[in-house]
DNA sequence: AATGAATGAGCGTTCATTCAT
DNA sequence: CATGAATGAACGCTCATTCAT
């Protein structure tokens, strides 16, 4: 009776309120892009009023940040699952599993990374583009396996970059030219270029 | 009878306008970005009214767009250049020029280059941002070396997208983490990555 | 059960909830100004929610017009108080006495008098302006000693408010202009400008 | 023929445009009062698109420091005007010269005095209050009247200042308090407050 | 009595674009 | 060709006020 009942409770748990105007941001800049997007439009999205967007971010350029650091964080937590498959000693099985989460991770949200990571209205600082975590976690694997003799990588952090960005960049170009994506080729494909690029490809 | 006469000349050659115009846009996006950099600001900078503007380019996008036909056919001419160096069928040098030059051209104009291919208020087109004509110059590289037996690449444009995006992040990552960039080792690093990437470093 | 007992009483008289927040206002506008000045930070000057400030007053003029009100009054009481310490007959003597008072009040809260008298968002009414009690007061006073013979006024309101307001200008001045005011000095010039303009300084 | 006929030229002489915005301005700072006035009220009354205003001004209080500067000089020119009409040595004529036109020219500004003056969002500063050149020439006045001889001021500046808030306001109450205000009963009454003040009336 | 999340009207300001000269 | 005054739509942000609890 007393509870809950006529006209919906105005307030709702921050937590709750700050995801749905993320939620409604991230539908936004995806369909129309993160500049053009206005105020207006998320917290209409998020069907509050324009002053309660203020009460949970300070800016356009905040709701972006918290989507990136979301974004990240949920790829990486992905990829991290999918290598820890395999055996423990398997280096070409975690190298292939992280591959293989990447191409799926990317083309499951390749339209939410670009317009979160390159679409913003100022660029995001350098350091933010290379997105550190995952990139940190591939060093770290590259490292651990070179230090298991499973393959030879002079400087696991840079090489991790390089892979990274050309996976990236390959799922981008591939999305954007073939109509439907196979992903088992793909996934393939670049398995071969990491492993090759590790000095692995000897029997 | 007194007018018109008097100070230089206000009409010029339309290609020389056309390129003032560019040059101010340019050094602006350069220092500011190139979403808050207004036309007036271009104008100003080209020594020209603000309507002279619209007798050349449409919107700020469509000189965004001229910046990025200039740039991508600039370095194409310079890694070009170097890779003709190399004997006609000495692949491997020929990719090691490939990389070096390119290696050189980033780090010659990485702002200038994010600025024009990631800084734009509306992402460019995904197509776009696979800087096509350099990719291309490689993939036929890749192609002919694979006919001529010096390497073996499944698929020369994936492989090209692949790697070309492989070297710019990891430029772009030195560029930001490291105070002076040592271009040598950095050359030398990318040199491995991309031979072993086609399967070359046997013996 | 849990609720509610501990710390301390969410409660308070009225009249103390009430001048809380005036004090709070009053500090607050004195450091930013009236007119920059929110609510919320009232509110949170006062430690407690914004809503509780809607209990006690309208609106932030409505608080402004309290203000304006304890001012006066405070001044008022200090102007009487001095007078009053003359003898019954002595007019020359009160009237000094009201001159310095008055320097003396001025100087002690200038900036908070400018601030609630002409720094509000709308200009109080001119009736406001002019502070009606304290001006009453003296053309009382003015208006006494004309009877008794001690001066001559023929219109002791109009009068009182030349003089008040050519005092605090004065003040105001001084204060504005000088790095350290000399009190005495100001009050003596002040006192021999009210003599003669009572037509007093005869012999 | 081919000049200024059809659909008024959209462009005018600067001095003008810029006039017509004050003007608009102070039509409605005195209907509506400075901080509650728009930019937009501005420049639909003086006819022109909103981003127009900022062709002229930077910013409200850009505006109303204008006007604040257009209304001092014209006062000041008013009652120079009349004082000089006195012969050189008539230093009571002059006085009351003085007195009459300031009781005037505030009579016909005194809103518009007090909007520009006291309304404005921040409180102009301290300085700004005491309109300077007024003061200023009033003091010159005085001083030269004493060491003329023909009164005795013994710190003319703040005689001056003084005299001239205590005019001011005086007039100021009048006007809040009379239906009609009595020109000439009001000048009298001042002009015999400012002869004694500055120790005149004997004989 | 007190709270504070939510509201939404309102305002200043910017700037790409037009067009009369 | 070139100009630059004028335009006006658009947007971010603030903050007084309300109201369900």
């Amino acid at each position: 009776m007393s509870a809950a009942s006529k006209s919906r409770p105005r307030t709702k748990p921050p937590e709750e309120r700050r995801e749905e105007l993320m939620n409604a941001a991230q539908r936004l800049f995806l369909k129309h892009g993160a500049e053009p997007t206005t105020i207006e439009q998320i917290t209409t999205g998020a069907a509050v009023a324009k002053g309660t967007f203020y009460l949970y971010f300070s800016s356009k350029e905040d709701v972006l940040a918290a989507l990136r650091g979301r974004f990240a964080q949920e790829l990486l937590a992905r990829i991290k699952t999918e290598v820890e498959q395999n055996r423990e000693d398997d280096w070409k099985g975690k190298l292939a599993s992280w591959t293989e989460a990447g191409v799926a991770g990317y083309l499951d949200s390749i339209q939410l990374h670009d317009i979160l990571f390159y679409g913003a209205p100022r660029p995001p600082a350098r350091k933010g583009l290379v997105k550190n975590d995952i990139i940190d976690h591939l060093a770290g694997m590259l490292r651990a396996g070179d230090a298991a003799g499973a393959w030879s990588v002079d400087d696991p952090q840079f090489t991790a970059v390089f892979l990274f960005n050309g996976l990236h960049s390959a799922v981008d170009h591939a999305q954007a030219n073939e109509k439907r994506v196979n992903r088992g080729r793909m996934a393939q494909r670049l398995q071969q270029l990491c492993l090759r690029a590790v000095g692995l490809p000897r029997e």
